[in-house]
DNA sequence: TGTACATCAGTGAACGCGCGTTCACTGATGTAC
DNA sequence: TGTACATCAGTGAACGCGCGTTCACTGATGTAC
């Protein structure tokens, strides 16, 4: 897997000549890094291959465009979450609302520590809307919230309540994520802890 | 107030010559139509004086700079949205969800009808954190929920558990129109009657 | 093991573009007398 | 009412910039024999 010594002590490892053979995932680090720095909107993908290391044309053998490397960047975001939801949660019992609680947690988390990917993974429906792979990976993502609410209601995730109680449960901490990283609540002076926020949103929707 | 006769049968009317007399705001106007169209990071200013059929340099004497113009198109949207806010709550009895109800559902036509907007006066935190006007505004507007929270719970706009409960019920109504706009929620196939959503909501944070 | 060759993944220069902003300017307007 | 003048609010040309993308190219790599 590794070439050259591992490459970690640079924060793009340096190229060796042509072929460094990781271009594709080293310029996704960078275009993560980058849409974090300056927002998705100002990233740039001449700035992207700087960063990599790399001529201005090169991303164009990995992506034929802006919008691929975008929705590339996003879907490993997504896979990446998925995968999370599924760890954090596991430590608690199956229906608790401690899992809920942890599955808010972890959302919130992703928003606070990459707001520009936050940003960017919603922001990107606008010109993806009918990108099958995008839908289908927000199916999954979504979709673990509302087998986690149904097993709490003790219904089925067929059942239009569950449904219905997780997208409550989104709104909530979808909400809350966004008024957090716009500064909005900071700046009226409000600043509930947030696992007692958490606790009362979950009980509020289920209990 | 109307110089040649009106001009609204211009989409922007013509100027007449040197001093149109009414730059500054239909420049406000321009930015706001192109804020909508192109959203808030990709209009530009030389698109805005185009649209109001002047040279590109004419806005410089009305504003300093980019963010300038974006702040003054921030300020008359929030100013306009509180007075909204205030004539639709006014036909329901003091205290009622009813009043609740009618200040979530104005908050989410915002975002529908205006979604360029919408996200232009939540982003706009970023680059002026610490800008009092806006502060003050958002205080202004967020007010006007703490208070008719206060008066449906029977207590006072100081009591902590006002600002909760206001803050809770912002959380799910800023959350939803950011799904609703984002096109997250039809994406996923969800897709609640609205009024009933936000009678569930006020009815869960405040019932 | 050595050689010929196809393919892959880079380079670097160039293109056209629209932008934000500045500048010296000028025509229109308002004011003092 | 008429004139001189200051000020206001435009013009249009120009600047430097970074971008997305294309192009002909070339060095490195893998494969067939």
């Amino acid at each position: 897997m590794s070439e050259e010594q591992s490459g970690a002590e640079f924060e793009v490892s340096a190229k060796a000549g042509y072929h460094h053979g990781d271009l594709r995932s080293q310029l996704l680090n960078a275009v993560r890094q980058l849409v974090e720095e300056k927002g998705s909107e100002n990233f740039s993908i001449a700035e992207a291959a700087r960063k990599a290391g790399v001529s201005s044309a090169a991303p164009y053998r990995h992506f034929n465009d802006k919008p691929e490397i975008l929705k590339a960047v996003v879907m490993q975001a997504m896979e990446a979450k998925a995968i999370e939801m599924r760890r954090v949660m596991e430590p608690f019992p199956e229906g608790s609302l401690d899992r809920i609680n942890a599955l808010g947690k972890c959302y919130i988390d992703f928003a606070r520590n990459h707001p520009g990917m936050f940003r960017l993974v919603f922001g990107i429906t606008e010109s993806h809307e009918n990108d099958n792979e995008l839908r289908e990976l927000g199916a999954k993502v979504f979709g673990i919230v509302v087998e986690a609410v149904a097993k709490n209601l003790g219904i089925s995730t067929d059942d239009p309540e569950a449904l219905k109680r997780a997208y409550l449960l989104w709104t909530m901490v979808h909400g809350h994520s966004w008024l957090l990283i716009d500064g909005k609540a900071k700046q009226q002076g409000i600043d509930f802890p947030e696992d007692l926020l958490l606790a009362e949103i979950s009980e509020r929707i289920l209990g």
